[in-house]
DNA sequence: CTTAAAATTTAGACAAGACTAAAAATTTAT
DNA sequence: ATAAATTTTTAGTCTTGTCTAAATTTTAAG
């Protein structure tokens, strides 16, 4: 049995291991988890103990296999939920994540299966993020982020980064919703700003912005 | 801010208190949450301390108005999520207790007061037990044990007191679900045993079924 | 009305998860 | 290569919710 605590403890430890697959410090885990580095220390050894990750004193965590399957159980939770919650019952995507962290928790089987029907497989949350198959398989997506674009060339904005509200109601106030067409115009060196234009509109986007947009090219 | 802990002891006592409204004891919450008097004892203080119930030592409490409504919205979002798993996700009757155990502690007002439209805003759970609506009222049924019927009378089943899946499987054995005519033939005074017609085929019945099934008079 | 039984409360302890302060190990910088 | 800075761990404490055992109060029996 995995406590709440120790969920999402393993959904902080997937998150920050995600990029590099290098060993994840204390220190991060504890930033991540909003504690202190003791109290991260005290659960990684539960953690270990439970046989959900490698620890070594002093050298940082690794998730086992064991882990990686209850983080990414409880990340499929999340994102089905978020679905849930904004094709049935009306939320908007920057309202989502925190009755989401909630329901993650929900333990049952039948529940997320028949969730997971009932919404049709979606293979993406409101947010753009993958959605794991029950099996812990994430869909391998090549998405890139809009600033990673030099050039004028046009693509469809497929996922954020920064998912807390206040970049989301930035976007819906631009009118920039998973599937917009963006098109890049140019890209300023001194400031990494980027004029581009959506829907007929024109709009000077910040670096903070573009570095937290995901896009897929034509 | 109610703890989880807290809401499962106020929805015991509500339970404990609902038939008679006199107070309720510490053994009988104690027996009711599967823990032990002293363990009562010490919840009990936490919630005089918050004013969710009245307490005097050795005389048992008394849910607060406040403490009430704390019960009825935990129990209004229990039975709405059973009739989610029910009507959307294709649980039958006897496996959603559990499931709802869990939910009905998610806290969000926006995902109850959207669930609740979205199911159509339903005035009983999958069991026949009332909603309360989101002031904590609930609608009043007059609805009787099948025990209590004397003389050969037809009736509609409502309601189970007992909605433990061993119980709901005996219904469903015999095809008896809401809504379904019951017709008692003959009562037999010795073991208060009843002979009952449903959908043309007879049956007899224990009293402890009979003392378990709610129903109206047509 | 007094005592025995039952119910309730108190006292002291424990596990989970967190914290502070201090010690130990590692990394960085000179 | 060693001292300073940083990171990590340990030790001891706290809160929540639980427990056992003992003490106290209420209830029931005679």
């Amino acid at each position: 049995m995995v406590t709440l605590s120790e969920e999402n403890y393993l959904k902080a430890i997937y998150h920050l291991a995600k990029p590099d697959k290098a060993s994840v410090s204390t220190n991060a885990i504890a930033t991540k988890m909003l504690t202190k580095a003791s109290s991260a220390t005290d659960m990684i050894k539960k953690l270990a103990e439970k046989g959900l990750v490698d620890y070594q004193k002093y050298q940082g965590v690794h998730l086992t296999e064991k882990g990686r399957f209850a983080a990414v159980s409880v990340i499929r939770k999340h994102r089905l939920w978020e679905v849930f919650l904004v094709k049935k019952l009306n939320f908007s995507w920057d309202e989502v994540h925190e009755v989401a962290e909630q329901l993650e928790h929900i333990k049952s089987e039948k529940l997320t299966q028949q969730l997971d029907a009932f919404l049709d497989h979606p293979t993406e949350d409101p947010h753009g993020d993958p959605i794991p198959d029950c099996e812990g398989n994430l869909p391998s997506t090549q998405k890139i982020l809009l600033a990673q674009i030099e050039r004028a060339e046009s693509c469809i904005c497929v996922g954020v980064k920064d998912s807390t509200s206040q970049f989301l109601q930035y976007l819906d106030k631009h009118n920039i919703a998973l599937g917009t067409k963006i098109e890049v115009l140019s890209k300023e060196s001194f400031d990494e700003s980027m004029s581009i234009n959506v829907n007929k509109h024109q709009l000077t986007i910040s670096k903070e912005v573009a570095h937290n947009l995901f896009v897929k090219i034509n």
